[in-house]
This record gives structure tokens, C-alpha cells and sequence, in this order.
DNA sequence: CAGATGCATCGATATCCGTCAATATAGGGG
DNA sequence: CCCCTATATTGACGGATATCGATGCATCTG
């Protein structure tokens, strides 16, 4: 016998696999937001990342290099990387480039996932 | 000429790199945070994680494998991967497994980001 | 214009990862 | 016990990606 909702809210059912519920993401709507997440699924972006968000205000890319121990052209590809997912954002002035973290990225890539609300969540 | 800190308070500035910035995260922990991340850096994956979030209650595996479109074995393996990431949990009941997104998990991550204190984030 | 410095790009290499078909395991029902 | 169904594991393959040295481009300074 099959149940009619391949959830349960009943965890005493004995049945299961209805219609096989509507994905609250698409293909296309889950590749876009992966992006996000995969920027932040290495070790050395995630360094660069809370490097560059942890800070008050700006932060030239001279300084990220020598934190996160790797070299030079692999810490401009990570930049690249976390900028082209929209975490980070960046100005050149004069010789440096300066980065900071784009204000509520991170809850647009959260709020995306579906979690049953809670108490607040905004960022200025 | 060079400046006194890495990050710039004062964009106005001239100067650059100092001593170059504490990571706030070590290697170690960020390779553990990357875990978390790299289970949702994948459409699949991020389907089936918000699949299973978005619902009030349990999620029964056999209702996993349609929507996403992928193989069943697939879908068995991007499983294991979100729950050895912590992300989500799993109970055998008879002959089928009920999966549940792990409460406060998310937060965990997006905590050790450092982002900037903002509007509460507390989950039950 | 010439040199120096900050950052980006290129080319090469090694590793990791998503995917599926085939097969194994495990529990339930006759 | 044997079969059926649900989930996991294995093996293979192709594509992505992290990394670095070498090099290119831009900007500043003199």
C-alpha cells in the first residue's frame, strides 16, 4: 500500500512514495545558486572569503596572499572565483585592488535552501 | 611607502600591505567548514537538500530519486554525501529511509564565516 | 620612456568528482 | 527459504578544478 504525500508528518505510517514530490528547486535555479556554495567549498576561498568579510572595511589582495599560503596567481584565480559568484566585490585605486564582502550574499544563498523560517534574518 | 594595517578604513589612503592579516580560519578548520559547502556545490545534491529542507517533516529516500533526475545510485551517493557533511540526518523504518535536514546546521556554517553581527540568527 | 611592482592569464599536471550500469546487501512477505 | 523491493557499494569513465611557474599587462615613479 502506498501512502499520499511522499513526505510524513506521521512518523508512525507504515507506507510510503506517493507522487513523488515537486523539487522546490529547478535544474537551472540549483546550478545558479550552486555557484555560490562551490565558491565557498575550498579551503583556500573559504580562508580568502571570511579573510576578506571578517574585516571592518576593505582589503587590499596584496595582503591575502601570503594568510592563505599559496601563491600568487592561485590566490588571483580564487578571487576570481569568489567575485564571479557574487561574494565578494572589488575597486581598483591607484596600483591596488581592494576587496569586501557584498552585504547579504551569503542569507540570498541561505534563503534560497527552503529552511523553515525563523526568527530574522536581514542585513542592512 | 607602505601602510599599518591590511584593510583600509580610510579609502582615501595611499599606502598598502602591511603585516599581512591573521586568517581567522586555520587550514584545519577551514577544510572542515569546506565539507559543509562542497555538499551543497553540486544541482543534485542542492536539489536534494532542499527537497528534504523545505518539507515540514520527514522525507522518505524513494521519493528523492524522480525529482532530481538522476540515477538512483546517484542519488544514493549525493546522500551519504550530505549526511557525512552533517547537513542531514536519516532513520531506517521498515524497509525504507526518512531523511530530515539537521536543525541549526546551516547557521553553523554561515557563523563560521565571520561575517559582520547583524538582526538576529537563531535557530530553534 | 624605462624600470619596478601589483595583479591577471596561460599552459601543464595531478587530483578530485559526478555519473551510470552492474551488483551487493538488507528487510519484508509469502 | 525464496523472491521482491529499497538502498548501498563497486568499477569505470569523462570532465572539472586546484596548483604552480612563466609570462603578460597595467600602473606608478622617476
Amino acid at each position: 500500500m502506498k501512502h499520499e504525500l511522499g513526505v510524513i508528518q506521521d512518523p508512525e505510517g507504515d507506507d510510503c512514495c506517493p507522487a513523488p514530490l515537486e523539487p522546490p528547486l529547478s535544474e537551472a535555479q540549483a546550478a545558479a545558486l550552486t555557484r555560490g556554495f562551490a565558491a565557498l567549498s575550498d579551503p583556500a576561498r573559504l580562508r580568502l572569503f571570511s579573510l576578506i568579510a571578517s574585516q571592518p572595511g576593505q582589503v587590499c589582495a596584496c595582503s591575502l596572499v601570503e594568510p592563505v599560503g599559496r601563491s600568487q596567481p592561485t590566490v588571483s584565480h580564487h578571487l576570481k572565483v569568489l567575485y564571479e559568484a557574487g561574494l565578494v566585490d572589488k575597486e581598483r585605486r591607484g596600483s591596488w585592488i581592494w576587496y569586501w564582502a557584498v552585504p547579504g550574499r551569503i542569507d540570498e544563498l541561505v534563503a534560497a535552501l527552503g529552511l523553515p523560517v525563523h526568527a530574522g534574518s536581514s542585513r542592512p
